[in-house]
DNA sequence: CAACCATTTAAGTAATCACTTAAATATCTT
DNA sequence: AAGATATTTAAGTGATTACTTAAATGGTTG
């Protein structure tokens, strides 16, 4: 189990919203403060504020304040452990994909060597 | 958006689940009747016949009928969905894998014309 | 300081979730 | 056919979820 994989549990959780998997879309584009963010989603600032409290308690976006706006920032590190999970079934996808996956895997075993 | 895509509201949510993430584990290892992998869990039969329910209507499981018994497959192609939803992040591992995504994302857009 | 602005937190609600026990369905064995 | 076995479905329950409105917190500006 790699360090990514630590709170696995919080990020399956939090990726599995489909409006907190467009926020970190959204802040995959740039950093937000709270308030532009929430002009993207028909819900009350409050829900979207809830959302982001979830996403930071998974680890997946960080904080800092500017004056008495919030600015949000992407940290998807943790995503690594998504990644890695869906890599035990990449063999599964049998077609041009599997020698990728192959490939992939290799990679990742000897990439600290480099 | 891939055809591994439609649906993947249900996958997100169907993988949110750590029993039923195990579940698909298991079943990564080779078919098994619903009774050998319900042995694994701390739960009703019942209620691991109800997680494969989800995981069927994911599609990431397929059930065939032996006598009385039903065998479960794993059926991870949607997981395709999830992998490619994570690879928009992979940009921002900033480490050793960054070279690696990009490849990555450069065979998947060629890798039809091979 | 007073009013305002950006945000979070509290409290409440309806819907969904994961689970249980019990009943239903279907197959196998004698 | 009767009973046992494998599984699903129904019905109910407590916990969690996603949301709302309202109150609280804290920085900013006249």
């Amino acid at each position: 189990m790699t360090a990514a994989a630590l709170g696995t549990e919080e990020v399956f959780r939090a990726i599995a919203d489909p409006n907190r998997r467009r926020m970190l879309e959204l802040l995959a584009a740039g950093d937000f403060p709270a308030q532009e963010l929430a002009a993207h989603f028909d819900m009350t600032f409050a829900a979207v504020s809830q959302h982001l409290k979830v996403l930071l308690g998974a680890g997946l976006v960080a904080r800092r304040a500017a004056g008495r706006t919030r600015i949000y920032r992407l940290t998807p590190d943790k995503l690594l452990a998504v990644e890695e999970w869906t890599a035990t079934y990449r063999k599964f996808w049998h077609n041009r994909l599997q020698r990728l996956g192959k490939y992939l895997d290799d990679q990742k075993s000897s990439a600290a060597a480099k």
